[in-house]
RNA sequence: GUGGGAUUAGCUCAGUUGGUUAGAGCACUGGUUUGUGGUGCCGGGGGUCACGGGUUCGAGCCCCGCAUCCCACCCCA
């Protein structure tokens, strides 16, 4: 038997219907909010993620789907979403037209990653990306956005927040927290020693106790904030606590791809074992021109849909549509052909056996169908069909042309 | 990539110190004497015990390898 690869999983019944059912409530928020869908493509040019997500993140050196393929192409199967649609928004010249353009897209990623619970190798994200508002506002209603969605889907979460700078304040932080790193390089652990040198921030991620205790001494950004930043910020945390979303600083919040600055925002859930975050998001006001675009503001987020998954309250589900059926042989043309016709405006499952009545009513419960209908000789003498309401217990008859 | 645990029917799981033909519940399917369901009763099908080796008179059970999943690290959505 061939089974599917390490990490990828196939997605059918009660998966798909949690699936779409997520999808559908996410378009339909994101589109409240003015966002238009794109669909990029799943393999783009290696280049693009590297100068994007950055060749220090792991998912860049060691987790990308990567090969040349028949035309001499250095490619890859994307490892996240925001770096095509930044190409799209480019290469569409979007950039020079000026404007403000938003963006949401779903669809498979891929990482070369050891599986785990909430981690797989090809997994689906759905995330937002807005180009051209440089307001801090804008990033306010990235986290309302994420906070509907998750509400609508009645998952719980914690929101966590960061600054993470810009051009002004980060570097001379940079060199601060280097500085202060430098000086416990001795005592701290062999990854942070790694960080220090290809992306130091990212030490104050680390999840060492002993480096922990050590780092809480260390300058913290959002102390030395410069003046633009801070106000945003300040903004940011005030706009959260007038529309009542929750949120909790966390210094130490680092996204994990290169690109972001200013605003960092990370949802997690507790109920779902270490692989916790749900959606993580920020401001990236600088990629555009990294890829070679014109300087535009931009801001977006993603979130795992594997993950929430299992947290997702579905809606009851209804009783829905008709079962017909047959209780004798003769009936079953007739039935096929009310189907038939019944299935322009309406779900209908034919039973294609001929049953007697308790048979019928035990198929149509099965498929969860509003209406059970059947034919028997009673039926075809008098060119009628039963129907009974599962719903309301109700039962008529109908002649076959009224139905 | 590192360390640990698990793997028996479609699903959730029993299976004694290694000993006849590997079980249960649910699901599926048929019937319940020919017109009333979701909730009665009776029956039926379905297992290379993940896979490959080894030890043994004998392996679901012990040993080795391998695959996958789970947990933690790591990383991140």
């Amino acid at each position: 038997m061939i089974s599917s690869l390490r990490g990828m999983n196939d997605i059918l019944e009660e998966d798909y219907e949690r699936f779409t059912y997520f999808i559908n409530t996410a378009t339909k928020i994101a589109q409240n909010y003015g966002f238009h869908f794109i669909q990029t493509p799943l393999l783009e040019e290696t280049a693009l993620f590297k100068r994007s997500v950055g060749e220090s993140s792991d998912i860049v050196s060691k987790e990308m789907y990567q090969f040349i393929d028949k035309g001499e192409n250095d490619v890859c199967l994307r490892p996240e979403g925001t770096a095509g649609v930044v190409r799209a928004f480019i290469q569409k010249k979007l950039d020079k037209a000026g404007g403000i353009h938003r963006f949401f897209y779903h669809g498979a990623m891929f990482r070369y990653e050891r599986p785990q619970k909430g981690r797989l190798r090809q997994f689906h994200q759905f995330g937002v990306e807005s180009f051209g508002v440089d307001s801090v506002y804008e990033d306010a209603s990235m986290i309302m956005m994420v906070a509907d969605i998750l509400s609508a889907c009645g998952i719980g979460y914690r929101l966590q927040l960061n600054s993470l700078g810009d051009l002004n304040c980060m570097p001379p932080y940079r060199e601060n927290l280097i500085n202060f790193v430098k000086n416990i390089e001795d005592k701290i652990c062999e990854d942070c020693v790694r960080r220090v040198a290809t992306n130091p921030i990212r030490v104050l991620d680390c999840k060492n106790p002993t480096c922990q205790e050590l780092y809480e001494k260390a300058p913290k950004l959002i102390n030395n904030l410069c003046s633009g930043c801070k106000d945003d910020f300040d903004i940011l945390k005030k706009v959260l606590d007038d529309n009542s979303i929750a949120y909790e600083i966390n210094t130490n919040l680092v996204r994990g791809l290169d690109y972001y600055s200013k605003t960092a925002f990370e949802f997690v859930s507790d109920e779902i074992g270490s692989q916790s975050a749900i959606a993580g998001g920020g401001r990236y006001d600088r990629l555009i021109e990294f890829l070679d675009g014109r300087p535009t503001p931009a801001v977006g987020f993603a979130m795992g849909i594997e993950r929430l998954m299992e947290l997702i309250q579905m809606p009851e589900s209804k009783r829905e549509g008709y079962y017909m059926g047959a209780m004798d042989d003769e009936a079953v043309d007739l039935v096929m052909s009310l189907a038939h016709k019944k299935r322009k405006t309406d779900k209908t499952t034919i039973d294609y056996k001929a049953k007697n009545l308790k048979n019928h009513l035990k198929g149509a419960d099965k498929v969860n169908a509003r209406f059970c209908c059947v034919i028997g000789t009673n039926e075809m003498e008098n060119q009628t069909i039963w129907i009974k309401d599962l719903e309301n217990k109700t039962e008529q008859t109908l002649s076959i042309e009224e139905f």
